[in-house]
DNA sequence: ATGACTAATAGCATTAGA
């Protein structure tokens, strides 16, 4: 089975891409983030029509993630839970919608969205730091269950230097900061297998190019878009892969495509 | 260089992203 996960910035902006990025590569999960939609405006008949059946968490203008299932490769979703009960850093702004859960035919995923943290230091890197530590008690949890389970999403976290083009280039960054890093070492300490980094230690893969400053074309890029696999799926892994070339077409997302392949036995 | 792009919402710019 391929689960992939994919920062589409715009559900209705991107809806061309996400369309033909379904149809060529046919993913057998795709975890979006970034939908920028309420529930009621994501383009639920459209994304029937190709095939697939999805969950989605959205709230106004911003945030917002999905869980799409290859309905027509016979698999079954079933939520499982949303949110962590973080609320945002603005007085009374509630929680913001960056988690979704669901089963998929018997593999627990995770869909999030993690608070990006900048500026750094302030309230919103307290946000994320915070946000960070109730995913991984979620996670813990999840571990607790002994499900085959898959935890991905745009992590906003680039884990190592070898992860980014520059590290001056981004070291006074949230995405960077020590604070964050540690953060999302204790997950791999607690048994969970970042699967592009087992099949590329050496690093040197981006998922995320900025729009600004001829990024994209001078090959600036980070990587901040993770698959977290538990040791039954980790065990499974046979391929992980970024879909580059969407990044490079028309109203492209900010981010490309990434995946893994697991075994199905 | 608190810049450069892009999306969303509400304007005739502002906020947020990373």
């Amino acid at each position: 089975m391929k689960i992939a996960t994919y920062n589409i910035n715009g559900i209705k902006a991107r809806m061309p891409r996400l369309t033909e990025w379904l149809a060529e590569t046919r993913p057998g999960v795709a975890c979006l983030q970034e939908i920028k939609s309420q529930d009621e405006g994501v383009p639920a008949a459209e994304i029937e029509a190709l095939g697939y059946t999805a969950i989605w968490h959205g709230q106004k203008a911003f945030n917002g993630v999905a869980i799409l299932v290859d309905a027509q490769a016979g698999l079954t979703l079933t939520e499982v839970q949303r949110g962590l009960g973080v609320d945002g850093p603005k007085d009374g702004e509630g929680e913001q919608a960056r988690y979704l859960e669901a089963d998929v035919s018997g593999v627990r995923v995770a869909c999030l969205y993690l608070p990006n943290g900048n500026p750094h230091p302030g309230p919103k890197f307290d946000y994320k730091l915070a946000w960070m530590e109730a995913l991984r008690a979620r996670m813990a949890a999840i571990w607790a269950e002994e499900v085959p389970a898959v935890v991905t999403g745009d992590f906003n976290v680039i884990p190592e230097d070898s992860d980014t083009w520059s590290v001056k280039a981004m070291q006074d960054d949230a995405l960077m900061q020590p604070e964050s890093r540690a953060a999302y070492a204790r997950m791999l300490g607690d048994g969970w297998c970042d699967a592009v980094r087992t099949l590329n230690p050496r690093g040197g893969v981006w998922t995320y190019w900025d729009y600004q400053a001829g990024a994209w074309q001078r090959d600036h890029g980070f990587r901040i878009d993770h698959i977290l696999l538990s040791p039954e799926c980790a065990d499974q892994l046979e391929a992980t892969g970024v879909d580059r070339d969407h990044r490079g077409r028309e109203k492209a997302s900010d981010h490309a495509p990434v995946w893994v392949k697991l075994r199905g036995d």
